[in-house]
DNA sequence: GCTCAATATGCCTCTTCGGTTATATAGCTG
DNA sequence: CAGCTATATAACCGAAGAGGCATATTGAGC
């Protein structure tokens, strides 16, 4: 029944422009241009990274006149939040037992930091 | 805060086989040759979505004579907490608002619930 | 020190993805 | 209907990513 697979959730989210896009039409419903405008993408690029949310269920659009006014779909994000429910355990209830997992398993005082 | 930037924790997240291998990790630790096995890919292209996830900051490892026993490490997954942490007032507390406003733009009839 | 076991890396290929330019479509306006 | 505006789609290209095979590395055991 789900309409759209997780896949492509994770797949459309994974793009910081894609996300941008999202957290814009967080504050509120944007019609094409704008976004264009406020990503410095050019139109066509905007236009497909909108199509990549579409087809993930990101987003919902409303035909006004020649505007297509973009809107934010909570649900996708509501199933990313369901999917990170069984990680949240991790710490908030049992940050100890984690805590001594990671510290039995840590010699290694390495950090992967500043990759980007 | 967080070592790594956000970029490459979505992008380590994006793929499908490395989710596997987190929710595998979420279990309990596990040596390379066990995730392998689960995963059903080559060692070495297990061993380069394990390199991912170490840059990424979501994994940890613990050298065990020959073995590298891996461990799911809670902080970025956190941070994709609190990057959700804005939206999830979508779906929590304003969703009256929200529906209106997707009500006024909608074209098309979904349903929520989504999984893999 | 040689060999085996476990894991990481290098190199190569193939596909996917993101961006660009050019063009098509649809609605408005005169 | 002509022309303009707003957006989508197509064709193309270069870059990045993921997988496979071969090989390097490292620790253990004899």
């Amino acid at each position: 029944m789900s309409p759209v697979s997780e896949a492509s959730l994770w797949a459309a989210l994974a793009d910081p422009h894609r996300r941008s896009i999202v957290a814009l039409l967080l504050e509120r419903p944007r019609p094409v241009g704008e976004i264009v405008e406020a990503c410095g993408l050019s139109q066509p690029s905007t236009s497909k990274h909108l199509k990549v949310l579409r087809d993930a269920g990101l987003v919902r659009v409303h035909q006004d006149a020649q505007r297509r006014v973009y809107a934010l779909d909570p649900a996708p994000i509501a199933a990313l939040d369901a999917w990170l429910a069984p990680y949240r355990a991790l710490w908030t209830t049992s940050l100890d037992a984690l805590g001594r997992r990671l510290d039995e398993t840590s010699d290694d005082t390495d950090e992967p930091s500043a990759k980007d």
